[in-house]
DNA sequence: TATCTGTGTATACTATGTATGCACAGTATA
DNA sequence: TATACTGTGCATACATAGTATACACAGATA
């Protein structure tokens, strides 16, 4: 499994590989009882100290996404579709509230705020937003 | 000057003072040529170090929200209403940008994600949102 | 001249992220 | 049973960022 790790990127590797993977099982590329990568092999793939995988790992475990069994490896938890549809909403939650947050800190009406984010939909899905 | 310092937050305390100048500036309460606290009494007030001023003024400045003249002090710098409100616009974009990516890559639809924003403003809006 | 102001510079401590390496125990398979 | 995987625990080490302390210097003002 190879996964993006951008060397300046303002988030730590384990962060960044934390986020791929998780990603990967809300979107369902990754189903439930789905084997993981070895720890080392997903290092060596990556090029990443066994540290980094094992930190990302145990934060995925920490929150009940994926479990781990010594001899055995890492594993995606088990959850069905509503819940998994829960994990994507809290996953954008804590980012509306810090917009909402911040929005009334500057005194920037709600109605503004939704025009500005319909706005930038419209610029993400209009033009392809480089995926 | 006193700004709130959580010794435990994930921001470091310079962005903490950064972010609060920052809206006091862009909400107006801080108006173009008010003069800002000394660094050293600043330093004094938050019981935090010299550097770690000079940091939060130092990003202002590079930002043009202040400038300092050594021998007077640091003042807000000069901007009319339409820059300003620019300038929130820029402070919220960049969360807009990463919610709408994320809920993207998660296959989330645009409706839903507008859906969740209004109902999180319904309740920072509604309940007080802990002002 | 005294006392503010910002700025430059050096040193040092702490925490975090990351890397390397070794050891151990659980599991599966030949 | 031997081998080769697996996750885990632990120790050491290094780089960087954030922060603190301290001294010196130059500009501004009363």
């Amino acid at each position: 499994m190879l996964i993006p790790i951008t060397k300046n990127s303002p988030l730590p590797a384990y962060q960044q590989i934390f986020n791929n993977i998780e990603k990967r099982i809300l979107t369902g590329e990754l189903q439930p009882e789905d084997p993981l990568p070895s720890i080392r092999q997903l290092a060596q793939d990556n090029l990443v100290s066994i540290i980094t995988i094992r930190r990302a790992y145990s934060e995925l475990e920490r929150k009940d996404l994926i479990y781990s069994r010594p001899g055995l490896g890492s594993f995606v938890a088990q959850f069905d579709a509503n819940k998994r549809q829960e994990l994507q909403i809290e996953l954008l939650r804590p980012l509306l509230v810090e917009t909402v947050h911040k929005a009334r800190e500057l005194n920037i009406k709600p109605a503004k705020l939704v025009d500005l984010l319909q706005k930038i939909i419209q610029e993400f899905y209009a033009k392809g937003g480089e995926k």
